[in-house]
RNA sequence: GGUCUCGUGGCCGAGAGGCUAGGCAGAGGUCUGCAAAACCUCGUACAGCGGUUCGAGUCCGCUCGAGACCUCCA
């Protein structure tokens, strides 16, 4: 079993800690959703597939996970200083669809995705829309306290007044008086006290399509509120793990903790977990850069910069590669390096079930499994787990060569450790088999008449066939223990 | 401009004061009728310049370069 102490890093001290959860064995974990007003992209991957990391590996040890992911369906302004249209909002208007038209239709193609990259479901998976009632409820609390004012029906969090009595910027290493000087000034905020306070509650304009009546006026929250709000609402006024990108830290996270301690006293948030950027040619991917390229676009291989299609599982084998902290660098080089490696694992793991146990160990997989665990319990260190699988395929290889052997009790445990490291923790599985059995039952007879024709040293016709197959995407491996095959 | 991060061999990426990361690509070899696969061997990588140290990719300083956040962004 694993080493009891796992460490993980937390933003808010800077240094890895002892993972220790409030209420063990439960452990509540949430982390900032999409806002679903597009198309995944390659870097709506990355923290899915980091978090469904932890998540996995929380189980596994024995956690039991309650996992709170948000769709934002409201609130996400547009533009710069809380001005601008939501975003939601914006493309109902331009595609003429009820914005939960919108909603639902980019939830469910991201849902989609998730399920493509083999990422769990949450276990709840709140909507903004649908907390309205708890962030109005919050939004009160805040003003009660005296941290919010109000200005035409909009309300806006008074950051000045909370750095007198709280550390304002703890998370992201900001300063106050920094911020006065570097915000930039921008058009249309005369609302507020000073530019880098943040609505809390926006007043709706006339025509603005998404409103719930308030306190205050008829609008819509701020970006900010609904993850305070939803995340204590399921994990309670104190829960273990907040995690989201590192783009979110400044100023949504950083408004967040500033919300909940005026609100509710004290801080929520034990562990800030944070995933940093996928780039491409070294520049973060992104919607404003308009340098994304969508998981569908991966998938299908329809995008110009893309020189063929990549499975789900090879994305994912792809983010796993590189820690979750570090900056991961998109090419087509990388990728091409990615869907190799992956093959190679996930023939090794083919090649593990039909091995057979020798006398004697020359192996020590034992050490190899410890070695899974104590990268995993450094940080989430997934490019380490990976590297120590890779010297178990090349003891698979070799045993299966009959250059090295496992007894029963190593081959056994060498397919726990694939199977829980591979597939339950890494979330990794063989792609979907297209072909079907009959498929196999079809090349299996077709390699028995090649074998014929080598037995007989027909060598012509045992290479027409190796060749004719080769062209429909068929290859085949001649080995010592007979003649196999796998698709290109 | 402010705050911060990073700079590892052809590419992607771990690690981290003395102990092989790993994957992909490349070279040579073994096996094989040939090929593929597999296995074995190989490349004097740690931006530059100083410093600390018995010893530095790993710590400190400076220089150069890249990026993130400061405005919506995973």
């Amino acid at each position: 079993m694993a080493d009891p102490s796992l460490n993980v890093y937390n933003t808010l001290t800077h240094r890895k800690e002892i993972f220790e959860p409030l209420h063990a064995p439960f452990v509540g974990m949430y982390v900032c959703g999409p806002t679903v007003y597009g198309d995944a992209h390659l870097g709506h991957a990355r923290p899915a597939v980091t978090f469904d990391l932890v998540f996995r590996y929380l189980k596994h040890i024995g956690f039991r996970v309650r996992y709170v992911r948000n769709i934002t369906d409201v609130g996400h302004l547009e533009n710069d200083a809380d001005e601008g249209e939501d975003k939601i909002a914006k493309k109902a208007r331009l595609d003429k669809l009820e914005p939960m038209e919108v909603v639902q239709y980019y939830t469910d193609r991201y849902h989609q995705n998730m399920e493509q990259l083999n990422v769990l479901r949450p276990s709840i998976e709140p909507r903004a829309s649908g907390h309205i009632i708890e962030q109005i409820e919050m939004i009160r609390k805040i003003m009660q306290a005296g941290f919010a004012y109000e200005v035409n029906g909009s309300v806006y969090f008074d950051v000045e007044k909370y750095g007198h009595s709280y550390e304002y910027g703890k998370l992201s290493g900001r300063v106050i008086d920094d911020l006065l000087i570097n915000t930039r000034a921008l058009e249309g905020q005369d609302e507020k006290k000073n530019p880098f306070d943040f609505a809390l509650w926006k007043k709706a304009h006339p025509d603005h399509i998404m409103h719930w009546p308030s306190p205050w006026s008829i609008g819509f929250p701020g970006w900010h509120m609904e993850c305070s709000a939803m995340g204590t609402k399921y994990l309670g006024d104190i829960f273990d793990i907040h995690g989201g990108g590192m783009d979110l830290l400044f100023p949504h996270h950083e408004a967040e903790i500033a919300q909940s301690t005026v609100a509710l006293g004290h801080e929520s948030v034990r562990y800030w977990i944070h995933n940093n950027m996928i780039t491409i040619n070294g520049q973060k991917m992104g919607k404003s850069l308009n340098n994304f390229i969508t998981l569908n676009d991966f998938f299908s291989g329809s995008n110009p910069l893309l020189e063929k299609a990549y499975s789900p599982m090879v994305i994912r084998f792809f983010i796993l590669q590189a820690h979750y902290r570090s900056t991961l660098d998109f090419s087509n080089d990388a990728l091409l390096a990615a869907e190799k490696g992956f093959k190679r694992l996930m023939a090794a793991q083919q090649t593990l079930q039909n091995l057979r146990a020798g006398e004697v160990s020359t192996c020590d997989i034992k050490s190899l499994q410890q070695a899974c665990y104590d990268a995993m319990n450094d940080d989430f260190n997934s490019p380490v787990v990976l590297a120590k699988l890779f010297d178990a395929v090349r003891i698979i290889n070799s045993v299966n060569d009959g250059l090295e052997g496992l007894n029963a009790d190593d081959l056994e445990l060498l397919k726990t450790v694939f199977r829980v490291f591979i597939q339950e923790i890494l979330g990794l599985h063989p792609e979907e088999g297209e072909e079907s059995e009959l498929i196999d039952k079809l090349v299996q007879t077709i390699i028995t008449l090649r074998r014929q024709a080598r037995e007989a040293k027909d060598f012509k016709t045992s290479d027409l066939i190796r060749d004719e197959l080769k062209k429909i995407g068929i290859v085949l491996k001649d080995s010592r223990e007979g003649t196999s095959w796998e698709k290109e």
